[in-house]
DNA sequence: GAAAAAACCGACTGAGTACTCAGTACAAAA
DNA sequence: TTTTGTACTGAGTACTCAGTCGGTTTTTTC
């Protein structure tokens, strides 16, 4: 493996356990092996690394995001919705480093300044509101899902699970025994009810 | 007004906007009008300064945890569920810079190796879940709210309108239309639907 | 196999960091 | 009036930081 690979896999999972600013180029050297100067052969600035990271991460969301939508096929929009979830938790597992990053608060802090950095944060935040908006319509096409904003009811269905990754990620509450709860608390709250009037 | 209270003050804004990390001893000084050596005067540490941050706003919290519980009857559980979620959103426009403050990660890093953090963050989340719990217990009581866990129920319903104020402090979606929708939303997933087999 | 190019090295730089300390100002106590 | 104690000062300290630079090694090209 090169040692751009190296240097990248490597910052990132610092980024991601210690943070940005608190992850200096010496560690990232002694971790990867690499010299310093070598690292900044390969990257102008420390942030440039972050950005590539973010490029790469971005990429990586896509292709999942493609891989989930084209591969899965559901019976009921509200199904679809249970799969939608269940995706994004088994995303956050395989991909702990990057869910971490994305829950630290210096990826949006630079979204503020530099335009490169805030269009992957919105691609990769898009793509999962979308699998949850799809849902919602599916479920409304097919009467599972009751009338109700469907881009609205996906970022809410997004606070939830994401919260959910978060309890996990920081171990807040054994994330296990919430996942049942939550999937049902969904359930309930996108239904279709009969009008009893 | 006290050097020490002013640098308390300050110290709680430039640690909410620009994270603890980012902000440096000379900048502290800088905007207090405070020597760098009236700081440690007051402060052993910078740490220490973030210890006494969060002390103060833990007592704050819990007055106006009591201030809600004590003042506010609701008729039924899902009425005082809603009044709780404006109550949070209240609260963390009163307290931007708490919330802000909460939102980042230093805090829940300090708590793993500092017992004082730990507790103070203990504190100031279980009243906030607390509150949620008692609205869905008081519903089950009088029947507003159907059978479910009441702590992972409080728990989902934290994560949905923290999400909410994280969506505000950070400008990422217009909030004010997302508050109907989540208050409808939680209704829809508390609400005791009769068994209709 | 020589020349050119790309990859790599680590000592070095200067700006910035949290924190220290000898000393000042000033009010209350003796 | 003298002493004592508290609030305060800012230059100084040892250290860390991202980024540089002159030079060496490895790879590619012809």
């Amino acid at each position: 493996m090169k040692k751009k690979e190296i240097i990248l896999q490597v910052a990132m999972q610092l980024f991601a356990k210690k943070g940005f600013k608190d992850t200096s180029m010496a560690e990232l050297s002694k971790t990867t092996g690499a010299a310093e100067g070598t690292i900044f052969y390969h990257f102008k600035t420390k942030q440039d690394i972050f950005l590539e990271i973010l490029k790469t991460a971005k990429e990586d969301i896509l292709s999942e995001f493609t891989r989930f939508t084209e591969n899965r096929k559901f019976k009921t929009g509200i199904e679809m919705m249970e799969g939608a979830i269940s995706f994004y938790l088994y995303l956050s597992e395989l991909k702990e480093d990057l869910f971490l990053l994305l829950h630290r608060r210096y990826p949006f802090e630079l979204a503020e300044v530099n335009p490169v950095c805030r269009d992957h944060l919105e691609s990769i935040y898009n793509c999962f509101v979308d699998i949850f908006e799809q849902a919602v319509l599916a479920g409304q096409a097919d009467g599972s899902i009751g009338p109700m904003p469907a881009r609205k009811t996906a970022l809410i269905v997004f606070t939830m699970v994401d919260g959910l990754v978060r309890f996990k990620l920081y171990n807040l509450y054994d994330a296990g025994t919430l996942f049942d709860e939550l999937t049902a608390s969904c359930r309930r709250m996108l239904e279709n009810k009969p009008v009893t009037v």
